[in-house]
RNA sequence: GGCCCUGUCGUCUAGUGGCCUAGGACGGAGCCCUCUCACGGCUUAAACCCGGGUUCGAAUCCCGGCAGGGUCACCA
């Protein structure tokens, strides 16, 4: 068990004393005297978005598909209660007309007035930063950006088993070295805190009270041992062996203390009750157009454990509700639970934000990208190896997202061209190749003084200790920059420029410095000499001269060189090579070669 | 197995009924440039899962197969 302690800088000015302050939570101060009564008079009419303020603009088509369903229903009118459901099934379909203006390229919804998109990014901090968690974090935060909306940071730390505050600071290192930020969450305090959900576990408690107050939850005291007897049980009839999966059998737990309301002194968990009218359940999605199923296809889940920390499904409605989220974006492996939270959205009488599902990410095995099977999972493997952060943001950024045939971006471009509307619904693998294309391209169209700055911790890893951020590295950078893929093979390329003497390989030797090599690299030694002036400009056109004097072809010359200054055969042009070396250096290695 | 989602070159993708003889990029092959290695330029091979419909016309719409993925926890 581990307990995540604030972030040094984090403000934490909420503690459970106060946490049904007005300031902390507005709705809560309320819900104190009013548990048991009509939500809608606690949590304001349904089907009222907070986020939204009003309700949103009507168009055409849904109102006549509103019209339709009305019809379908027998005509408007008929009390209160419909009134409210009908009030919460027309604001719920006003997303769909978001939708479509989002679709059609419409962004005037959220630049005009107040209805600013609030997203988030919720991770919990169970181990590093996923390369799909990123993804996920980019595509929101690019979002929010190009709408002028807030990103939201919230950590969803209730897995107490695998929390860990390591995790946590993996995962806010792994954002900062991309250069997402987030405009409220840990150390940026903002109007909705919480941000981790471990500090408003009472507000969990309070929204499950109030449900199985109103029925629509209950306490199950059934304990483990009665749990698995059940399954045993089911087991057994059907003449399964221990080893045989349950669910493709059809098992579905099914609790004696569903209809049951007396309140035990016993351990026990909460459950949403499942009441399914046999319809279906679903939403609109922005990717994926309407997503539904058969109401009774779900069952009764878990909202509060035996320990009262809430799960997944739960936490996450009632954060998204109460940070006034208005659109969530997240992987598609959360469809199918979008389904179970659609239903406590409704039991709370809330409308759902919007929900865009994202193709998932997949390994070279056609998996998905997982921590255990795919290290390349891993954001800061990739700074490890070399990659800078924009293009690996850059890459990841197209897998699953396009702008017609552009490949290639800035972020700044990123922010004024990203849209939901062209992610698409196909799952993407990890392409390696591709990654590394995007890196060197951004290493060859880089500044090279930031690259210079970049490059400096990978040349102190390889071992160079007298390197600088100066000039000389610039230099050295802009000599590599085509000839380098990561920031790695740049600082090994560098490197033995940075050494005093040169290993020479022999393969080289035998065949560019034989006597022929040598008595033509005393030649070009004695034209160095002669220079007053030590630059690339000059140094090159020392070869063409030779050429010209002797008629002997520029590799024949430039050759023996190369592999006296450098100790192999390949390297930047000649210029720029003796140039970085310095012409002490130079003379120094051409001197050993021809052994004076 | 139930449910859900998805099928365009090997991979990422463009494509929203005629601009498609299907475009771009990575990777592959080849040529050019060249003092080496790169960069760059050019050329090239390579795909609409299958079968039915709708339509004058389908990669695009519908249906059925098939295939892949996801999900079925007191994880998120």
């Amino acid at each position: 068990m581990h307990h995540l302690p604030d972030l040094a800088d984090h403000p934490a000015r909420l503690h459970h004393g106060d946490l049904f302050s007005r300031s902390a939570l507005p709705r809560l101060g309320h819900l104190e005297h009013r548990v048991g009564h009509d939500p809608a008079a606690i949590f304001g009419p349904p089907g009222l978005h907070r986020a939204h303020g009003r309700p949103r603009h009507h168009g055409r088509p849904l109102r006549q598909r509103r019209n339709v369903e009305r019809e379908q229903r027998g005509g408007m009118g008929q009390g209160s209660a419909q009134r409210d459901e009908e009030k919460q099934r027309a604001n719920f379909h006003d997303h769909a007309g978001t939708i479509a203006a989002l679709r059609s390229g419409r962004k005037r919804c959220y630049t005009r007035g107040a209805m600013k998109p609030r997203l988030r990014f919720a991770p919990s901090p169970t181990g590093y930063l996923h390369i799909g968690g990123a993804r996920t974090a980019l595509w929101n935060w690019l979002f929010a950006r190009r709408m002028g909306g807030t990103f939201v940071l919230r950590i969803e730390d209730t897995d107490q088993e695998r929390s860990t505050p390591e995790s946590l600071q993996a995962i806010l290192d792994g954002l900062k070295w991309l250069g997402i930020d987030w405009d409220e969450g840990p150390g940026k305090d903002g109007p909705f805190p919480p941000y981790f959900q471990m500090k408003k576990l009472a507000r969990y408690h309070q929204v499950a009270d109030l449900l199985i107050a109103q029925g629509k939850a209950y306490r199950d005291y059934t304990t483990e041992e009665e749990s698995t007897q059940m399954r045993r049980d089911f087991a057994a009839k059907q003449g399964l062996g221990e080893k045989d999966d349950l669910r493709k059998a059809g098992f579905k737990y099914s609790s004696p203390w569903r209809d049951k309301t007396e309140k035990l002194d016993k351990p026990h968990v909460v459950r949403f009750r499942m009441q399914p009218k046999g319809e279906k359940i679903g939403f609109e999605d922005l990717i994926h157009g309407r997503l539904e199923k058969p109401d009774d296809d779900l069952d009764d889940f878990v909202l509060l454990r035996t320990d009262r920390i809430p799960l997944y499904n739960f936490g996450c409605v009632i954060d998204d509700y109460d940070m006034q989220i208005s659109h969530v974006g997240r992987g598609q492996e959360h469809i199918n639970s979008t389904y179970s939270q659609i239903a406590v959205y409704q039991a709370l009488g809330w409308t759902p934000p919007v929900f865009a599902h994202f193709p998932l990410i997949m390994g070279s095995n056609n998996e998905k990208l997982s921590k255990r099977k795919h290290p390349e999972a891993d954001v800061m493997a990739h700074k490890r190896a070399g990659i800078l952060p924009h293009a690996l943001l850059n890459f990841v950024v197209r897998l699953g997202w396009s702008h017609g045939d552009d490949e290639l971006f800035t972020l700044e471009k990123l922010i004024e061209l990203f849209d939901l509307a062209h992610v698409g619904k196909t799952n993407g693998v990890w392409n390696p190749e591709k990654l590394l294309s995007v890196n060197q391209h951004w290493i060859k169209n880089g500044d090279p003084k930031e690259l210079a700055c970049r490059l400096l911790p990978y040349l102190q890893d390889a071992g160079v200790t007298n390197a600088a951020d100066d000039d000389r590295l610039i230099t050295a950078v802009k000599a590599f920059s085509t000839r380098a893929k990561t920031l790695v093979e740049m600082a090994q390329s560098i490197k033995p420029y940075y050494a005093h003497g040169v290993t020479l390989d022999a393969a080289a030797v035998a065949k560019h410095l034989d006597a022929a090599g040598k008595d033509m690299l005393k030649v070009t030694k004695a034209k160095l000499l002669a220079l007053t002036e030590w630059q690339a400009a000059v140094i090159d056109p020392i070869v063409e001269v030779i050429a010209t004097e002797t008629g002997a072809k520029k590799g024949a010359i430039a050759q023996p060189l190369r592999v006296a200054v450098t100790g192999g055969t390949t390297s930047p042009g000649i210029g720029d090579t003796l140039a970085l070396l310095g012409r002490e250096e130079t003379m120094h290695r051409i001197d050993a070669v021809l052994g004076s």
